[in-house]
RNA sequence: GCCGGUGUGGCGCAGUUGGUAGCGCAGGCGAUUUGUAAUCGCCAGGUCGUGGGUUCGAUCCCCACCGCCGGCUCCA
């Protein structure tokens, strides 16, 4: 896990929010296996209350109930949709057994007796299926060794098939430290082939003052949300008529455009080329490529007459193929570094969409690496570093997972093990050992892949960037290089996107941020706010020095509304600097500074203060106060507002 | 695709036990010329997501479709 502070997401007051109920020496596994017992103890509860809930209108079959990072949930197969009464009804049923205080009783069972005591309920039948045959958990998941030794747990006569571990008494759980959320459909066992069952979430805490920080918590991610900024902010919209694909607004281009000129300069300046290629393609490309027959689903296909089909690109590494075969190439020439930064379409199941996080066209920082086969291990160190920048720019937590050979893959074994040791020792150099994790079978069927996750607001995980190794695509379009001996040999490609999604990565890059971009970014970097009209002609001559130093900045007349107005205004667009001009800065030829993130400087000689301006913006600062620490008597550290 | 919810002016929301709708903010106009988070007044703006059905009459009831929200599955 890689991480660093970032630009005033942090340091809200909150209700609990210092170190919410654990003492000092209390270590975090314990906080942990104490949790993970209350939560999967409230599941057991809950279910209960649920059974009791529906149990007038019909069956009501269990399924299972694990602990989450932040709660639990519990499934069931129920007699009728649950509607929000009946999540009141539950959770103050849920507070109530808990507070009777009822023993959970372990108890260890042989095959015979399990499939008696669950007989009524096939799913349990199931989980105990799984288990007796020894190869799969409660979860479905492969188990390695003996059959576990089956148990039950009771409470308030209540049983079920449960490895846990358990509180010893319901007593042990504040019950105003629970609260029941929400209602989903999931299927069973997570396979959309089988039954839908209905799905409750609830939360639980050690203490009161936990649960109010988690919900406090939750409302300020609600606040985060990249859509309600999007809008807050301008930057992009929606039309129905295009689902999931985003109308980029003038400022939120402005932030997307310097995000790709970023990408640009820095990827020239290590040899990458960028290409652009055509949006669609005949039928007969795709086929070329595999991607009817394995992405067909996902992709635009455009019936030209009964003869011919186009496709849109859903990913551009055909194209680069295409683009790599219109001649020949040297060993000298590898390796070829082809940038490309189109917009992809892909056409996603219904309900799938996410704001920004999951849309149906988008573009990529990608990049296609026509590279020998020795030669992958340089070439991903110089790809890692290059993530590096990126990431450290922005300071925004990341974590990395490396994908290895699926069950299903292409190509031969050796050849995979080469190239995930390949990854493995990148990794390790560039990285770090223990920073990254390891998802066994994750790697595409054409080769393994590392891909770069970040969280949303709601602490949901996102795949952003993601460095691949391909041994196919190569090989199915050809493509050659000659070698120093005069033969030809297959190049690897390396496909390799940084954001990964643009549209994805800004949609993080809000959220982590709270729309307080890093001024490098911000569609306005200064606004410019005089006192009275008779200051206007000292803003714009501000203005015009401003821009001189490619600075971009907006005069906010005194005819919009009083200076608490403006500066209200100039708040909630989350403009980096302020400088407001008065009496005073015409008197003294001074600026007054206010910075984004909090403090302000008064009486700043103008030349300082826009070289300081200049110099925090071309170097990318993340927030406005570094450029002025040593001018700022009391700074403030936080998001506005 | 599946489960559940939802769709009223640019945004956030009321509302009509069925008789074609209001509020705040934003916007326009006028007044106010203001030193760091909202100056005041007036005005304008909506075929209540779309298409059917029931009804004398539908924004409200029913059906279908579309979008959006939360999950599941799938994924950058």
């Amino acid at each position: 896990m890689t991480s660093s502070s970032s630009a005033g997401s942090q340091g809200h007051s909150a209700p609990g929010h210092s170190a919410p109920g654990h003492s000092r020496d209390d270590l975090p596994e314990d906080r942990e296996l104490r949790l993970r017992r209350i939560r999967h103890s409230c599941a057991h509860v809950m279910a209960q209350a649920t059974r009791e809930r529906f149990g007038s209108d019909g069956p009501v079959h269990i399924a299972t109930g694990p602990p989450t990072e932040t709660g639990f949930y519990y499934d069931f197969e129920l007699p009728r949709s649950v509607v929000p009464e009946d999540l009141e009804w539950i959770e103050e049923r849920v507070k109530q057994i808990i507070a009777e205080g009822h023993q959970l009783v372990r108890a260890e069972v042989d095959a015979a007796t399990a499939r008696e005591i669950f007989a009524d309920e096939p799913f349990k039948q199931e989980v105990l299926d799984g288990i007796l045959s020894g190869h799969l958990d409660d979860n479905g998941a492969l188990l390695e060794g003996d059959a576990p030794v089956l148990s039950t747990y009771t409470h308030n006569g209540f049983v079920d098939l449960c490895a846990g571990p358990h509180v010893d008494n319901t007593g042990d759980i504040s019950p105003d430290a629970v609260k029941v959320l929400s209602a989903a459909g999931a299927y069973w066992r997570g396979d959309e082939k089988r039954p839908m069952l209905q799905r409750i979430y609830g939360t639980a805490w050690e203490s009161r003052e936990q649960l109010d920080h988690f919900l406090w918590q939750r409302s300020e991610a609600e606040r985060r949300d990249h859509r309600k900024l999007g809008r807050e902010l301008d930057l992009f919209m929606f039309d129905q008529s295009a689902p999931g694909m985003p109308y980029w607004l003038p400022d939120g281009w402005h932030v997307l455009s310097r995000l790709l000129e970023f990408s640009r300069t820095e990827h020239a300046k290590r040899g990458y080329r960028e290409i652009s290629t055509p949006l669609v393609n005949e039928k007969s490309l795709w086929e070329t490529s595999g991607h009817w027959e394995h992405y067909v689903d996902n992709m635009f296909q455009i019936p030209i007459d009964e003869h011919r089909t186009y496709g849109v690109k859903p990913m551009n590494c055909p194209n680069a193929m295409i683009v790599f075969n219109r001649r020949t190439w040297s060993y000298r020439d590898l390796p070829l570094r082809l940038s490309d930064l189109d917009v992809l379409h892909r056409h996603e199941r219904s309900g799938t969409l996410q704001g920004l996080l999951r849309v149906q066209s988008f573009r990529q920082d990608d990049a296609h690496i026509f590279v020998a086969e020795d030669e992958i291990g340089p070439e991903l160190g110089r790809i890692f570093e290059i993530v590096n920048l990126f990431y450290g720019t922005f300071g925004m937590e990341h974590r990395l997972r490396m994908g290895t050979r699926p069950t299903s893959f292409l190509g031969d074994v050796a050849t995979w093990d080469h190239a995930e040791g390949a990854l493995r020792e990148i990794l390790d150099g560039s990285i770090g050992p223990d920073r990254y994790t390891i998802a066994e079978g994750d790697g595409a069927f054409y080769g393994p892949k590392i891909d770069i996750i970040m969280r949303d607001a709601l602490d949901r995980e996102w795949q952003m960037g993601t460095v691949q190794l391909d041994f196919q695509l190569p090989r199915r379009f050809g493509c050659t290089y000659v070698k120093a001996d005069g033969t030809r040999e297959t190049p690897v490609v390396v496909h390799r996107a940084i954001y990964g999604s643009l549209e994805r990565f800004m949609a993080v890059l809000l959220e982590h941020t709270a729309g307080a971009l890093p001024p490098w970014l911000s569609p306005c970097q200064v606004a410019l706010l005089p006192v009275r009209a008779e200051h206007e002609p000292l803003a714009r001559d501000i203005m015009e020095e401003l821009g001189e130093a490619s600075i971009l900045a907006r005069v906010v007349d005194a005819s919009a509304g009083s200076l608490g107005a403006r500066v209200r205004e100039a708040r909630l667009q989350r403009v980096p600097y302020m400088l407001v001009l008065g009496d005073r800065e015409v008197a003294g030829g001074t600026l007054a500074v206010r910075l984004r993130e909090g403090g302000e400087v008064r009486g700043a000689d103008r030349g300082d203060a826009i070289a300081r301006l200049r110099g925090a913006i071309q170097e990318r600062h993340r927030t406005t106060d570094v450029a002025f620490a040593d001018l700022l008597t009391d700074v403030e550290v936080g998001s506005p507002r």
